[in-house]
DNA sequence: CCACGACTGTTGCCGATTCGACAGTCGCCT
DNA sequence: AGGCGACTGTCGAATCGGCAACAGTCGTGG
């Protein structure tokens, strides 16, 4: 893990697209050169941990490249409970109820991860209006995609987690992701996912490779899930 | 479904006691006054719809009285995404993030329900600063519990969950719950779900009841919870 | 360019959950 | 008090996913 100083202003400029939906509530320029003056920037390896489980957490963290699993460690196995993606935050929820941090934090690529002091952005949320009502947004459209795990993990069989998963993540070409990787995310084996796609692929939705799947036909998919 | 004009000083007070963590984020008097002065407050029978999955929600709700249940259609079964408990807000996700309300709420009980125009509340979080940080901590409280959720989901057996959900909602004397609902809440048959209780009760930590489950032994409950 | 670690594909068996069905109980409403 | 609708308890058959094990493939780093 290495530091590195932030605040410049591609930063500004990068976080004016970060923390979620910006069209609904913009922020003025000061405010976000205010946050991003406070940002440190720190870089991990694949595979490493970010933080653990642990009390009250110093940083909260705004995610810049790579991805980071958020895992909670339940019933002697470990449930990933959160894939974060470029422009996410993270670990604000326990900032700001004033509780232990209950999840860990992995990268899973090589990541570049800004963080700010959870003291210094909670006086700057007291201070600037419009990145409270920002922030409240971001956190809304987390909430949202919460419920839609919650949905996915309700509804059904695999099948259908995997192939709800899959037309979420996908983006045009793809996904890069292990087996194993995507059967922690759904709570499941790595067989049975394993299974799941090959018949995802038999029917032609789907190819895989190695460590990719590629959806082939997003209609068909989206299909699947409103019809079944 | 009867309406009932709001605004008084009891809604005052009460809803100083809502919006979740109040000790995190204090609300001054007026702000709570404007806020009271724009609800509308509405009684539904138990099992009456409160809305619909619908567009764009017109306005967002509070629960003053009784349980509500957000519902989703999925793979043609219902999925209930949240059971709703006085003093906590639902449909402020799809207003904030000008989406469609992807649920539908049911009221359980009898309940009263207080609500407030989109329109009215987004140009009221413009205005009070201190409004919308205390949305913004209510949301991060009604995240942590998603989380814990999608945790429960994620960490193992039906016995597990059942458990879990128990130790999170029982209070003092029990739970008035059939097994339908809280098997339709856990994604899982009713069948399945008696089983479970069944197992629990017979090992001293649970008795059951017509529409009733009361914790007997809470501590050996937290146990299996941690150990497991 | 080779070796090793990580990942994928597959199989058989078993326990857990679902499905469909039915009988008995509870409580509310008339 | 009676009746009806909702809820609970139970069963066997079918299905799904977990478990354990192993062989083969990929790609990366030395």
């Amino acid at each position: 893990m290495t530091i590195v100083a932030a605040g410049t202003s591609d930063h500004v400029n990068w976080l004016a697209g970060c923390l979620g939906r910006g069209d609904l509530a913009p922020l003025p320029g000061d405010d976000l050169e205010e946050l991003a003056s406070h940002l440190r920037e720190h870089r991990y390896a694949g595979g490493t941990m970010i933080y653990r489980c642990q009390g009250v957490p110093e940083r909260v963290h705004i995610l810049r490249h790579g991805r980071v699993e958020l895992t909670r460690d339940l019933g002697g196995r470990t449930a990933v409970l959160q894939l974060v993606h470029p422009g996410a935050v993270f670990g604000d929820v326990a900032m700001l109820l004033r509780t232990g941090e209950p999840t860990s934090a992995r990268a899973v690529d090589d990541c570049v991860v800004a963080s700010i002091d959870s003291v210094a952005l909670f006086g700057l949320l007291g201070r600037r209006p419009l990145l409270t009502r920002r922030w409240l947004v971001a956190m809304a459209a987390r909430m949202a995609a919460m419920e839609d795990r919650v949905g996915d993990l309700l509804a059904g069989g695999l099948d259908r987690q995997v192939a709800s998963w899959l037309a979420r993540e996908a983006t045009g070409d793809g996904v890069a992701i292990s087996q194993l990787m995507l059967a922690r995310l759904l709570g499941a084996r790595r067989t049975s996912v394993n299974q799941s796609l090959r018949r995802l692929e038999a029917d032609g939705y789907i190819t895989t490779g190695y460590r990719r799947i590629t959806v082939v036909d997003r209609p068909g998919l989206d299909g699947l899930l409103s019809r079944r």
